[in-house]
DNA sequence: TTGACAATTAGGACTAAATCCTATTTAATC
DNA sequence: GATTAAATAGGATTTAGTCCTAATTGTCAA
């Protein structure tokens, strides 16, 4: 919990009863969360946390590194029609997403346990960031 | 083209007018459209096609394989806690999201161009097919 | 410790994505 | 060409995410 204090300050962010709240609940879940569900979860501790704030703060934190947002960005579902191999890279900015083509990236080791607990239909290095464009605009 | 139809037939899917000008629209798309945007395209082309068709289309294509679901799956965006490198699974039935911790997936070769094209701030492998429970449950 | 100010929050309104529902249409099969 | 199950249009509904405004609160400097 330090560390989260260190954290905010270093990123200019107060330190609201809220914040705290929502982090811990963050960090002591064992899936990957929503907004929604985090936002459940606080409602006892807190009756009238408002799900905008959950929300904003999980993206703040999300912006200043403290934590990270995962497969579902919260963007509109996107489709690919290339089947080949390939990867992406997804801008955090402009939610602009790059095809990658890199033979070196093909060879993802999945080992024989995994493929016995899973069905995998899919593998794919995602990489994220920001594009040249948005890189050069944020300066 | 005739690959798309042969794909239909052992989908057991109808092959309509609609089916074929998603399919041509994505085909042709060079960036990752959502659903809305094809929609938006062949508004010019069907005057009263509607977006759940062409949602719809979309899902049952990726479902059948035929073409791929990328980043942004169309759930609620979702955060995670753990910034040390790990990687995870997502179930295309339940949605859930596993971790998955292996440190020979852990290399990822990133070129040095690469790195230079854009800012990477994350890096990370994603698979996904069907967690245990489901795979069992479909069958 | 207090006061001032900028940042943050609650709550409701709003927008947009995705799904659901039902009547109608249509592709596939014989 | 007739039959039938599948697919579509269109509108309604649900839900995620954002925006707006007034009220509140954390921080910093005096």
């Amino acid at each position: 919990m330090e560390e989260f204090y260190a954290q905010c300050r270093a990123n200019n962010l107060k330190i609201t009863p809220q914040r705290v709240a929502v982090y811990k609940a963050l960090s002591s879940s064992l899936s990957h969360p929503s907004a929604d569900q985090i936002h459940k979860v606080l409602k006892k501790e807190f009756p009238n946390i408002s799900l905008d704030t959950v929300n904003r703060t999980l993206v703040t934190f999300a912006k200043a590194g403290m934590i990270d947002v995962v497969e579902g960005h919260g963007d509109p579902r996107r489709f690919d029609p290339n089947r080949g191999t390939h990867h992406h890279f997804y801008c955090i900015s402009c939610r602009e997403i790059f095809d990658i083509h890199d033979s070196a990236l093909d060879r993802i080791p999945v080992s024989p346990e995994l493929e016995k607990k899973f069905t995998i239909t899919g593998k794919r290095i995602c990489l994220s960031g920001y594009c040249d464009k948005c890189r050069s605009r944020n300066q």
